[in-house]
DNA sequence: GAGGATTTGTGCTTTTTTGCACAAATGTGT
DNA sequence: ACACATTTGTGCAAAAAAGCACAAATCCTC
């Protein structure tokens, strides 16, 4: 139950956001992005529920534990609802971003452009490949490439340090995610997005995603298999 | 509910797998994979839900689900427990894989190992930029590289009747996501993994996962914004 | 300024997912 | 052959998520 006792002015924000609905966030905001960037200036739950692939009471529902920033008979502010979701979320500040692995999937993760245009910024690569170690690779879309040195894994925990990085990266072979896990853990990262094909398991108060390609396309091939009968 | 007459002879695979099981198949399968390697012989859910992150109770139920493959007082065959979960899930045959969008991303997918190890193959590359088509991608990870030829977007339907693509990997940018979506449907593509941070509709019958690498950051940011309190 | 048309916010219901706890089934040792 | 130690499979309860439906609030028109 949302507390009781808010304060009145700007209201805490911490009254629980289910996982859902957290999960969604990011496709609100996206969506909410691209209408900002058309120039639209209202929208309703209608709209952008359509948008993002959800039913519009769903929609509702998840912004409304954000907070009642829609007006009846009206609907939502654009630019105003995404600030207040990028607020919650946490996408004002910038957040630093080291890569384990740079692999080929570490490489495009670098160049990804969607990341640096939404509050992350690619500031370490790390790599245990002596060959790859004192390269540099470029990072960020067209328009913001910034070239960056490949470290040392051994230098792991002083890249940390000095980068002030607070998200870490795993694209490393699924034999060495774990003891890398472990080391980003040890110098005080505690969120960690995973690519490699294993669970990692890290103690309380860390968070791990996990994306794994090959799962997705067994999930896909499962459903596919029971379209054929 | 279940089919009360089920054949007793083999036994029908639809008593309906909850969607939240299947998404968790494709870990227990690496898991077992990963045993089977090592020699490991027999597994129990206790061990096999340690490798997987989920709860021991919550693997049983999932396996229960295919059916009553363990051995009370002993645990599950390694081999056998694999075999079972890849045939439910469609991994005996091989899945034929169109990538369309040969950018990082897409090539970093086509380079991935992770896919031919287990039943997926990029049969076919697509791109829309001129400069790429006609040019040849390394495809695989070690051991099977093969050369693939970048095919024009024009001829994305002519590429999957050639090949007999039945997944479609979408890694173009947003803008065009939409526009591929509808051509790999109208191809006959019932299955579409989705990199580009969009939604894409798409007709009753066709599925669609969406692999968003920012919003994961995203999330990973907000839980991260918490802590910090 | 009153009535009608929208559209949000939310209480309530239904469905899905997770977790618990234990009976049923197997292996072991004497 | 019988008691005992394991470990699965599952009925039932709890929790989480999704969906429905409508009152409340706002805007627009006349």
């Amino acid at each position: 139950m949302p507390s009781k006792i808010s304060s009145s002015l700007k209201d805490g924000h911490s009254p629980k956001i289910s996982e859902a609905t957290v999960s969604r966030l990011p496709a609100y905001y996206r969506a909410l992005s691209q209408l900002a960037d058309a120039a639209q200036v209202r929208v309703s739950s209608e709209e952008l529920a359509a948008l993002t692939g959800v039913s519009s009471a769903m929609l509702r529902k998840d912004l409304s534990h954000l907070g009642s920033y829609g007006t009846r008979g009206v609907g939502y502010e654009v630019e105003f609802l995404r600030y207040q979701i990028s607020r919650e979320m946490g996408l004002n500040h910038d957040w630093s971003v080291v890569i384990v692995g740079v692999g080929n999937l570490g490489r495009a993760l670098a160049h990804y452009g969607g990341f640096g245009s939404r509050g992350f910024r690619v500031v370490a690569l790390v790599d245990a490949d002596q060959t790859l170690i004192g390269t540099k690779v470029k990072c960020g879309a067209e328009g913001k490439t910034v070239e960056l040195l490949v470290h040392a894994l051994s230098d792991l925990e002083d890249v940390i340090k000095e980068t002030n990085a607070r998200l870490g990266v795993v694209a490393t072979p699924a034999e060495s995610a774990q003891a890398v896990s472990d080391r980003l853990v040890k110098a005080g990262i505690r969120s960690i997005l995973n690519f490699a094909p294993v669970h990692l398991s890290v103690p309380e108060g860390v968070d791990v995603r996990k994306v794994d390609l090959a799962s997705e396309l067994q999930i896909l091939a499962f459903h596919e298999q029971r379209k054929a009968v």
